[in-house]
DNA sequence: ACATTTATGTCAGCCATGTTGACATATTCG
DNA sequence: CGAATATGTCAACATGGCTGACATAAATGT
């Protein structure tokens, strides 16, 4: 309640569109925007940093970390499509994180050839670590900025390439939905 | 008009604080706001990147070039500052940066030692074309969203550390300031 | 005036994480 | 059975961070 801070766009009058004399080539560039976009990401993956940093890992093991967590069972090659990297980049990371206990490899029962990746508790409790200083981060920006949850939802999804949304979409419910199932369970 | 797309919270009935029977270990992990988080960004410096392909440059070029361009006379160190990168990472991207002419260094008047960096016209071009690109993103997911520019301000500032937001509010006003003076010029 | 500090540059090497290309293995499928 | 698929692995390379050490020129303090 007490931190209701002062924020840069109560000192703007106008925005957007360039009331000055200017050529109409469009829109003023949103620097603000754009600035605030980069700081806001670098502190958003900062608090993950610190923390990994005790077990030696970086942001592309947080990343698979993350993904395998909401996604148990996953195939390779589906979390590759996530995280548009090549197999190669993903083994690297991948090989440590299952030496270090955090993820194990167990045999498709339908597909012997697939190699289904689940967290291990250790793996599910650095990963729940993780995330729950994102969600805090993300709780004190909307508490603060006088957003709903919804705004800022409906702002970051239409931040999202049109083409890449359904699939987006697609696959935060399909993984909500599983790690209900892993509750109930 | 025509582009109001079914964003994902449409389909959620709550959120936050969880209703069922867990722990009262602090509120539920905001994995969609993470998740999008993460998607959003990713094109947010996909746009540029495609662009930058063309000069072979990175994305370390690009920071470089923004902010040199948002702030004409920068002294290396003040860019180091901004960046948080060392000066042997600047080194690298910077030489070719003035090397294929975006940006130029000239001595200090005042103090002989610096080397202030500024943009050429051909990196201005540059910088304003990939600065269009991220505005108009912004401009759709503003829209789209159905948010005002100043909750996304508002929001992305409240996501930035605390200790940090002085500092970002401080440099984007001053290059603001910067940038206007050199219009009027 | 001279010693110190400051602003910047540079060399050398390391690390993390991405890439491509080629090839191996096991399994499934038509 | 042969082709396609899922995965793993080896080797080499690119980018962009990092540390440490050292060099130079200019400013600054006593």
């Amino acid at each position: 309640m007490a931190d209701i801070n002062v924020s840069p766009a109560q000192r703007r009058t106008t925005s957007g569109t360039a009331a000055a004399g200017a050529e109409p080539t469009g829109r003023d560039p949103a620097y603000e925007l754009i600035e605030l976009m980069f700081f806001a990401y670098r502190d958003f993956v900062g608090d993950p940093d610190h923390v990994l940093e005790r077990y030696q890992f970086g942001r592309a093991h947080h990343r698979v970390l993350h993904f395998v967590f909401r996604h148990p069972e996953i195939r390779v090659a589906d979390l590759l499509d996530i995280l548009k990297i090549t197999k190669q980049s993903l083994a690297r990371v991948l090989k440590e994180l299952v030496e270090q206990g955090f993820i194990l490899q167990k045999e498709g029962q339908v597909d012997r050839r697939q190699r289904l990746l689940a967290v291990t508790e250790k793996g599910r409790a650095l990963a729940l670590e993780l995330a729950k200083l994102q969600t805090e981060r993300f709780a004190r920006a909307i508490a603060q900025s006088g957003t709903t949850r919804d705004q800022a939802v409906r702002f970051l999804y239409a931040m999202i390439d049109p083409e890449g949304r359904e699939d987006v979409t697609r696959m935060i419910t399909q993984a909500d939905r599983a790690l209900q199932r892993g509750k109930e369970r």
